[in-house]
RNA sequence: GGGAUCUUAGCUCAGCUGGGAGAGCAUCUGCCUUACAAGCAGAGGGUCAUAGGUUCGAGCCCUAUAGGUCCCACCA
């Protein structure tokens, strides 16, 4: 055993400590059927980023679950891996490139693909570097990447196989278009936000010259899309237009007017003009009319009309050049200032731009239907509940997923088109000649995946799938999937159909979501806004223990959080707390010898209380943590560790320790040894650094990590002994009062005397005099029946049953005395107006469980008890 | 438009299935007491947003209202 430096160091230790436990292979986990798995996936960080404060939360919460499993003789695996993150990544690389002077299509697909995967390797290691940093416990030697060989292979077999089944499908349909990033993305990628803009009221002559109709429209550029223009069946204004010709202005077009219940008749002018090709509604309404569908478009968003001269514009240029153009026909009628939705592409930011393109897209509805069930009949759970709506709701209202993507990086569809006939193959490896026509010229499909396909597989990709493997068998399905909820419709939602689609079975049993942390003002932190912390600077300043702290203190599952400094402080001063407490203990310890194992008769009353409180924290923590309530959990370790154990018991033991020739010395240190033991490993989880330094210095066992987890037991429960100190707890606490309201420095000591009827108590008092003294400066500790000898105008402090006494003539100020009693009197007489109104109270006595009446009939006797107390007191002071 | 969620001490937040309001920080008063001043001992501070209801009993359950946040949604 070694002497531990002053203050807590985490700098000195945790690389250290980490290192040993990689090298020991703590982290590792290999089927054993002897033991019960726990499995988690851990969320693939994307490849481009390095660690902020949402990683650092989302891997302390799976850390503390699987260091808590391990603990509990589980069969812990924690996967960890990385994400390709197609669009980000591609992104990112062709920015670089750009720096470089290098254009994406000059390289080439092969040549942008190399540029690709070096990226990987150079930073993909960067986020996971960063992960061994705060700690995090999962089996490096199963690391994955989305793009490897085995999840690659996982990719293709579920393509084919969702495409045999008819699931994967090839169409023509409207999808969202970003012109920034040139490919099609899905409707959960979207973003909605409120713009302002405007409303155009534009006048279409009639083709017969009878007039006009007059249509309202926030993107007028669109109108040379339109194909026709519509009306409430049963809106009476228009019912004589339907079926007549419009003459489209700006072109040489006539469109009709068509009758369609999805006009809204109290809604603008009550004529909708239809563009099928650039807004999903009117591409619906024109598959019901069977209207032309006219693509006005470029793939960047500039207008496609050969001839016109707003051929070549850009979207809004060309708005602005029409809008002025129909000005100057007399056609605007007017404009109006309008807020409306808008959707954005949430990588880039920019417009989405509905368009008409072939893509793949997936068939939701057969297999959304296991994913809802199994929320329903509880397979499958979400913490906290409240999760299950926003779930249920997303899966209740599916449409079926576009899956390609008109990018490079990623998983290459495995469709081969043949040259000649044009028949699609679908094959994991490329066809050499086509099955139809007998050519020997396919062309692969140029298309990548959304990158979330691959991750939907996550859960059992990475164990082998679609290999019946060992791992497979073993480890499936996970036990809880740890996530924030901005990513349930991405994620969640797809591993769960995926999992009963390929599996059978729900990839994890339970959900736990956390939510957002945010600065300290409340806002995202965000790159454009600068309010970012940087994890690593705070593991760099206060050590990765404090911040897994923070992370989890006071907060609940699917709650955001605020991160400042101010908190990470209180958690690096608790980090030091529990240093010290552990240096004193270890400094004792020196100088004595620990007994091993003890004779639990050998333990004083005060040795008895701290492990009944130890014994009672390991099953309460213990719950919490079984339902995920890590917060409440951690909270009652440190109010443990802080008050009971280092406020309290350790200064009860102090004088014991001092005096050699006490008896129960080695009973003072086997306790302290013990609880220290215990509650280190409550807070491994948590704080894996601190607790892993201390007791390996602690203890002849190798590792926190692998030691068993406290349990509750029946013999460590002392009742009795628990009350006996609270009783003196509460004696201490009236003579501190007593003392500061009386301005007595500690260095005053006093005769202390019990006075009481009661037996038991004097007894208590009896046998923990020895530290009663030292809690309450006492210079001796007196104990008796009643008050003889003790001098009338001694100061006094009532605890029920007992009457503590302190003779500190000269500074004794009787008017405090009577104010602080009348202030009790006040606050007893209330206590027992409320237990007496309450039992009383003949529909309480007749309902209220039988439990419940005794527990305030008891109250009643010890306020009754206290009352007279207080009185007899005031009247001996001749009140 | 639909849904979720929040409103608790000056600030940030806990409060598990309803049974006498908690923590951290901040404030005030004493203490360098031989583990720790990143500490110790005390103190002050809350009609738990508002109004009803259910209940013997409500911060907790129900309804409505006000304000905040978020998600979903095809109103051009």
């Amino acid at each position: 055993m070694k002497e531990l430096a002053k203050t807590y160091d985490p700098k000195a230790i945790e690389d250290r400590t980490y290192a040993n436990w990689l090298e020991k292979k703590y982290f590792h986990a290999e089927v054993d059927r002897s033991k019960k798995p726990f499995t988690i996936v851990m969320p693939p960080p994307n490849i481009t980023g390095k660690l902020h404060m949402g990683h650092a939360l989302d891997n302390t919460l799976q850390d503390i679950l699987i260091r808590y499993k391990r603990m509990q003789g589980y069969n812990a695996l924690w996967i960890p891996g990385t994400d390709h993150a197609s669009i980000s990544t591609e992104v990112k690389v062709i920015n670089k490139l750009k720096e470089e002077g290098i254009d994406k299509n000059e390289l080439g697909r092969e040549g942008f693909l190399e540029r690709t995967w070096e990226w990987r390797e150079e930073y993909g290691r960067t986020i996971v570097d960063q992960l061994k940093k705060i700690g995090s416990s999962c089996d490096w030697d199963r690391e994955r990447f989305t793009m490897d060989e085995g999840c690659s292979e996982a990719v293709l077999e579920v393509f084919i196989r969702l495409y045999e089944k008819g699931y994967i499908y090839k169409g023509s349909r409207i999808i969202n278009w970003c012109p920034v990033c040139k490919t099609s993305i899905s409707d959960a990628e979207v973003e909605h936000e409120e713009q302002a803009g405007h409303f155009w009221h534009i006048n279409y002559p009639i083709a017969d010259g009878s007039g006009y109709v007059e249509i309202a429209t926030t993107r007028p550029e669109t109108l040379l899309g339109d194909t026709a223009v519509a009306v409430n069946p049963e809106d009476d204004r228009y019912k004589h237009l339907v079926g007549k010709m419009l003459k489209l202005p700006l072109t040489d077009r006539e469109i009709p007017v068509v009758a369609d219940a999805y006009v809204d008749k109290e809604f603008g002018t009550g004529c909708v003009k239809i563009t099928p090709a650039h807004d999903p509604n009117d591409f619906e309404v024109g598959k019901r009319h069977n209207l032309p569908e006219l693509c006005i478009m470029h793939d960047d968003a500039t207008i496609d009309l050969p001839g016109s001269k707003y051929d070549g514009m850009d979207r809004y240029e060309a708005r602005k050049a029409m809008v002025a153009d129909l000005e100057a026909l007399g056609l605007l009628v007017k404009v109006e200032d309008h807020s409306h939705n808008v959707g954005t592409h949430d990588r880039c930011g920019c417009t989405v731009e509905p368009m008409i393109k072939q893509q793949w897209f997936v068939k939701m509805e057969e297999m959304a239907k296991p994913a809802i069930e199994a929320v329903k009949n509880g397979d499958l759970t979400f913490v906290p509940e409240r999760f299950d709506k926003t779930y249920l709701h997303w899966l209740e209202n599916i449409r079926d997923w576009c899956i390609s993507r008109q990018l490079w990086w990623g998983h290459r569809i495995p469709a081969y088109y043949c040259d000649e006939c044009g028949e699609i193959v679908v094959a994991k490896e490329a066809p050499s000649v086509c099955p139809k026509c007998g050519c020997t010229h396919l062309t692969q499909d140029p298309d990548t995946l959304d990158t979330w396909f691959s991750s939907a597989l996550w859960p059992f990709s990475t164990l082998g799938w679609p290999e019946k493997t060992e791992d497979l068998d073993y480890f499936y399905p996970t036990d809880v999937l740890v996530t924030g909820y901005d990513i349930i419709f991405f994620w969640v939602i797809r591993m769960v159909f995926s999992g009963y689609e390929q599996t059978g079975k729900s990839p994890f049993h339970h959900v736990l979501i956390h939510g957002l942390v945010r600065d300290s003002l409340g806002r995202k932190m965000s790159k454009s806004l600068g309010n970012g912390i940087d994890p690593l600077e705070i593991i760099e300043q206060y050590g990765a223990d404090a911040l897994r702290l923070t992370l989890v203190t006071g907060n609940a599952p699917g709650n955001d959080m605020r991160f400042y400094m101010e908190r990470v402080e209180a958690s690096r001063n608790f980090a030091n707390k529990v240093w010290n407490a552990s240096r004193f203990i270890m400094m004792n310890f020196e100088k004595a010898e620990i007994p091993a194992e003890i004779d639990l008769n050998m333990l004083t009353a005060a040795d008895k209380w701290i492990l009944s409180k130890v014994n009672t924290l390991a099953k309460d923590v213990t719950n919490n943590m079984d339902n995920f309530d890590l917060g409440i959990a951690v909270q009652k370790i440190y109010d443990f560790i802080w008050e009971e154990f280092c406020d309290w018991y350790i200064e009860m033991v102090k004088p014991r320790l001092w005096n050699d020739a006490d008896e129960t010395k080695a009973a003072a240190l086997w306790t302290l040894k013990n609880v220290l033991i215990n509650a280190l490993k409550m807070l491994h989880p948590y704080m894996p650094f601190i607790s892993e330094e201390i007791f390996c210095n602690l203890s002849d066992e190798e590792s926190i990590m692998i030691s068993a987890w406290p349990e509750y037991k029946e013999e460590w429960n002392f009742a009795a002994e628990e009350h006996a100190i609270e009783t003196i707890k509460e004696a201490v606490r009236g003579i501190r009062n007593v003392r500061t309201s009386m301005n007595v420095p500690n260095s005053k000591k006093a005769t202390v005397y019990v006075v009481s009827e009661n037996a038991q108590i004097r007894d208590i008092f009896e046998n923990g005099k020895v530290f009663f003294a030292t809690l309450g400066f006492a210079s001796e500790v007196i104990v008796q029946m009643d008050k003889t000898g003790i001098a009338d105008d001694a100061v006094s402090t009532l605890i029920p049953e007992a009457a503590i006494y302190m003779p500190l003539a000269e500074l004794v100020d009787i008017k405090k005395e009577i104010e602080r009693l009348k202030k009790e009197e006040d606050r007893l007489g209330k206590e027992l107006a409320r237990v007496t109104g309450m039992l009383s109270n003949e529909r309480f006595v007749s309902k209220a469980p039988a439990a419940k009446i005794e527990e305030e009939k008891a109250k009643l006797e010890k306020y009754t008890q206290m009352m007279n107390q207080v009185k007899e007191r005031l009247a001996q002071l001749g009140e």
